[in-house]
Formats: C-alpha cells, structure tokens, sequence
DNA sequence: AGCTGATTGTCATGTTAGGTGACAATCACC
DNA sequence: GGTGATTGTCACCTAACATGACAATCAGCT
C-alpha cells in the first residue's frame, strides 16, 4: 500500500514518515545546534530566551512547564545564560521563594542575531522545496503534532509530559 | 513572509519547519523506541536487523559504514543482538580478522514482529492527515533529505558522516 | 620472504544531556 | 499557628555518543 516513493528501493525505512521525520528532526536540531555555537548559547538557551522574550519575569518553575522541561534543568539553563549576562534573577514580586527571570539589554541583541540564524537555518533546510511545498509542509507537519498532542513550543529531545497543554493557543 | 500557518500566534517556534521537525523527530524516534521496548530491542537493533535482513554475512565494518555509525558502536550493538541469539558472529570467509554477521532463525520472527510495531507506529503518526496528503508528506520529506544530503537508510541521532554515501539507490 | 602501513574488532575512558531524590525556605490553607 | 504543598538548589545516577589505544590481520612493496 502506498508505494509512491520514488526512492524507496534503496531502503525499507527510507520510504517511513516516521523514519524521515526522525533522520530530518535529528539533523534539523544538530544542525541548528552547530549554527547557533558561534553565539555562545545552545537550542535550549534559544528556547529559553524565546519564552522570555515574550514575557519577561516568570518564575523558573513557569518556565521550566512552558519548555516542558524539569525544572532542575531549569536550574542549569538559567545559571549559564545569568553567566553570559543574558538574564537575571531579580526578586520575584509576589513570592518570595521564586525568582522572576527577566532579559538584560545585551539579550536583545543576541536574541536578533539567534533569530537570524533561526532563519538561516530553516531557509537552507528548505531550499530544497518550492514556496508551495514550503507552506504546505509547515501546515502538515503542525497537523501531525496537533493530532500526536504535542505542545506547542515544546523542546525536542524530550516526550513525555504530554499533560495539561492541550493545543496550540 | 510565509505567515499561513493557522497555529503561528502562540509560539514563533510552532511556525517553523525546522522547529516543527525536530520536535516531531524527537517525539517519533522516542515513540518508536517505546513500542519496540516490548520485543526486547531498540531502535538501533531495529535498523541492523533490517540492514541484515537484505544482505548476511557483511563484516560489522561494512554495517557500520551502511548505518552511519561508527565501529567501536557496532561492537556493542552486536553483542546485545548476539546475546540475545538473533544474530551470530561466523569466521568470515575473506577475511580472518573480521566476522560475517548472519541472522538466526528466531530473528526472522522478530522482524515480522518488529515491522508491524512500525506499521503500527507509522499508521497512528500519520492517523491525522489523509491518504493524499500522507504520500505528499513523505515526498516533500524525501525532498529535503536529498536536499541536505543525507544517506539513505542512516539512523538519526548522529548527523556527520555525511560522506562517501551521495544519495539513494 | 620480509617489512611497512592500513584495516578490523575490541576495550577503556571521557563527555554530554537528561532524569531522580533529597533538602531548606517559603507559601497556602485550615 | 500548624500542616502539607511548592520553589529553587544540590548531589548523584543513567544513557548515548565520541575518542584513543591495542593486538590481530591484511595489502602492497621490495
């Protein structure tokens, strides 16, 4: 059934959804791993920096559920970025155990810099396939992790913790 | 440019193919390795068996070379296949320092097994498209993995080595 | 035949990201 | 005011990957 692969010969598992998304996941993250080096900063520091740039002052805890990450990695994440003078733990306002992360002015900077190479990175991955095909495989592949329960912003790496976030806001 | 993503307005990540594959790369290959658990291997042995299956008796240099991974890890993937009597190790008939690695009988009933675990694990990725848009899915998939080079039937997990092998057969 | 360099399989080791459990400080509730 | 839950932190463990060294064997050359 459903042997419309023009390459399929060669292998089995070349002709698997599954099996392509895992090869092409795997080199889209290294990929962007090795781009991002020059920055100082890692896919998940990326992440992170993201999720602050849209909110600035959560609690670590906070971040550590948007990410899907546990918050002792949290831990780790926001020691090296507070090292680089990325972010700082200030005070949390309303409660006095937690800490409220909020981006310096140098993270601005950087983060432009990431987010060009964000696009960089996603516009050679594509470049193989045409506007068409670039947007429809975007809206594929968002049909396939709404359906899976995938949350939206979600690091990769990591798959359990399909708890509470339901679908994309 | 390129905003026809329905689910854009939560998270810039959510918008990107390269975001969108990592995470869904992250989550197959975990999700595989789940169903896979119960036969007693993983996804790697997976893919040896696999590569045996088309062809016995290769040195586990040349395996090694064919799944893109290198040979200090090949030694350890046969040991647990060996141990676990799927494969054996024979004196190879060219060449007395390497091994011909062959398949047993009882491997071949766990292929069966496995494939269909991958069927399984292929239908319900995809249960949220249609059928056309399955087969265009994994077309613009095999697109961009032509497209960045990578080897045809080569695990994820590792993204070098993108070396002799040029594309598919 | 003998010698030199490359190759194969094996082992030991280090590195990295991720997970777990325990702890003090603080909160929320009754 | 007291009890359980939560937050951040630490120390430890695990799994996967890469690296370097080694004996045995091959391949090519003289």
């Amino acid at each position: 059934m459903a042997d419309v692969t023009p390459r399929a010969p060669g292998h089995p598992l070349a002709g698997r959804a599954s099996f392509l998304l895992s090869q092409l996941g795997a080199y889209s993250a290294h990929e962007f791993g090795k781009r991002l080096a020059p920055l100082g900063i890692r896919p998940s520091h990326f992440g992170l920096l993201m999720h602050l740039s849209r909110g600035d002052g959560q609690s670590q805890q906070r971040l550590a559920d948007a990410m899907g990450i546990h918050r002792n990695v949290m831990v780790g994440l926001v020691d090296e970025l507070e090292d680089r003078g990325l972010i700082e733990r200030r005070s949390h306002p309303a409660d006095r155990r937690a800490h409220a992360i909020h981006l310096t002015a140098a993270a601005h900077g950087l983060l432009r810099r990431a987010q060009r190479v964000a696009d960089e990175h996603e516009a050679e991955l594509l470049a193989g396939i045409g506007e068409d095909d670039r947007s429809h495989l975007i809206t594929l592949l968002q049909h396939l992790a709404d359906h899976t329960g995938l949350p939206c912003g979600v690091h990769p790496g990591r798959a359990n913790s399909v708890s509470t976030l339901g679908s994309c806001p």
